[in-house]
RNA sequence: UCCCCAGUAGCUCAGUUGGCAGAGCAAGUGGCUGUUAACCACUGGGUCCGCGGUUCGAGUCCGUGCUGGGGAGCCA
């Protein structure tokens, strides 16, 4: 007999003779003459009640069943004569598979979120996290769809990287050297005799490589883990995560922000759909808002807001900000706050920030002081997005690398391919994390990966 | 890296002026009931984060270290 899954059991029409079902105890509840389980096996957020009735041969020891357990369940599918649920199993046998005593940690009221975090390991058995990774699931498969039907391909970036191409933070090296006696040269490391013969890293982000692609490919976006070794502690920031990032040649800065909004409202409304009961979850016992910001973030157009006139707002806004408002240096976060919680109320993309704060590759503008970069900026997470258009110019490229003091050999390829049909291009990098943050009102970055990495933190 | 807060039972926390270590939940045992985070009774359970100091006496006061959390910076 085939195992069926709960979700499919729950949402059967008419009783069914015979059913197998696999999964582990949650809690039972025991009559006088037969006892409650409520089974779960990670297929939906709902349990299936199991009745098994006390004429069972090893009756004595599913009684015994504790919190955490795994069985094995045959019987039938029948209506339950209980008010909580449509259907029940009648169970005819029960193997138990393997049992959790009784320190099992997982107890059957609420953890907090830094307790459960301790227990990584066993965390998605809860209904919260295995709602979470759920949605992690079915989030990255909007994302290959929502690509993939605009005509978009998926490319993979490497994970190992040759230099500091991208500036964007610091970086974990990537050596089999002996660190205890690793071979110098003028007293310095010899990286010439590693692994690759020269000094490696892993990813800040696959846009470089990306940018190549897109130059052949014409749209494509890569979808993969990526490192900072910020010695970052915010409940935004964790050390690996994962990055989706766009890049398509012909494009501008309007079409870069047009795919932006685009796909932050799609995957909206494919979560709202397609994850109902998790996300009843969420706005039940995260975030009681969640709904109406979600329908916010699906429904409402972004306000687009050059760099500038941000700051004219906020000038004018008479409130006092710890760090100053000029141009040349970047919004904080008070102010990213300030504009999308209490000025717009919704959604909002900045674009031509100062170039003195943002890296080589963005394309500079004709006020050549500002640059086509753009960031999105969200209600509770804040910056999601962050993006540009390219710099396709040879010569300004060239120019931007000299200023800032950029090592001009190891762009060679790099600056090749605004040598040889060079076109306008534009993309962005979309933290994947950060939109789960979004989608599931869970506020630290932590409780939306399954093992998280942070500064001094590598258990499992 | 900087600022702030916390660390007491498996979990969440209380602990008065420095004077015998507590509650709820969980667990164990028994009972009751087509039950819904079931219910009732009983029982067991402590390196009060570590180290040092003040004191007749420290969970409580002081110093220091560690861990966790919140915020800032960095960014996605």
């Amino acid at each position: 007999m085939k195992r069926k899954k709960i979700l499919q059991l729950l949402l059967a029409e008419n009783p069914i003779k015979d059913v197998l079902v696999k999964g582990w105890v949650r809690t039972r509840r025991d009559s006088k003459d037969f006892s409650f389980l409520e089974v779960n096996d990670g297929s939906c957020l709902k349990n299936l009640q199991v009745v098994v009735d006390s004429s069972l041969d090893n009756y004595s020891e599913i009684t015994k069943l504790s919190t955490g357990s795994a069985i094995v369940i045959n019987g039938d599918l029948i209506p339950s004569k209980g008010a909580g649920q449509k259907w029940e199993v009648l169970a005819r046998n029960i193997e138990i598979v393997g049992l959790a005593p009784e320190s099992y940690p997982l107890q059957k009221k609420r953890h907090t979120d830094e307790f459960l975090r301790t227990i990584a390991h066993l965390r998605p058995r809860t209904n919260k996290y295995g709602a979470v990774f759920r949605i992690r699931s079915e989030l990255s498969y909007a994302i290959h769809k929502f690509f993939r039907d605009r005509g978009f391909k998926y490319i993979h970036s490497p994970i190992i990287t040759g230099s500091d191409c991208e500036g964007a933070g610091e970086l974990f090296k990537v050596t089999t050297l002996s660190l205890e006696n690793p071979p110098k040269k003028e007293g310095k490391v010899d990286y010439s005799q590693d692994f690759f013969g020269s000094l490696a890293n892993l990813t800040v982000s696959g846009q470089l490589a990306a940018e190549m692609l897109a130059l052949a490919l014409g749209d494509v976006y890569t979808f993969g883990p990526t490192f900072r070794a910020e010695n970052s502690h915010t409940s935004r920031h964790v050390a690996e995560f994962w990055m989706v990032e766009p890049e398509m040649a012909f494009c501008d800065l309007e079409g870069n922000m047009d795919l932006a909004e685009d796909i932050i409202k799609h995957l909206t409304a494919y979560i709202v759909d397609e994850c109902t009961d998790d996300l009843e979850l969420f706005a039940k016992f995260v975030d009681k808002d969640l709904m109406s910001t979600l329908d916010l973030v699906a429904s409402s157009v972004p306000v687009r807001l050059p760099y500038t006139n941000a700051l004219e707002i906020l000038k004018k806004s008479g409130k006092k900000f710890e760090y100053d408002i000029d141009f040349g240096k970047d919004l904080q976060t008070e102010h990213e706050r300030y504009l999308v919680e209490h000025h717009f109320k919704k959604p909002v993309i900045i674009f031509n920030y100062p170039k003195n704060i943002k890296p080589f590759y963005m394309r500079l503008n004709d006020d050549d002081r500002t640059v086509a970069a753009m960031d999105v900026l969200m209600p509770k997470v804040g910056e999601i997005i962050g993006g540009s258009q390219r710099e396709e110019r040879l010569g300004v490229l060239e120019k931007r690398i000299h200023d800032l003091s950029l090592p001009k050999e190891e762009y060679w390829w790099y600056l090749d391919s605004r040598r040889y049909g060079s076109v306008e291009h534009s993309g962005f990098g979309l933290g994947f994390e950060r939109l789960l943050m979004l989608m599931t009102g869970i506020n630290n970055i932590r409780d939306v990966i399954p093992f998280p990495r942070t500064p001094n933190n590598i258990e499992y």
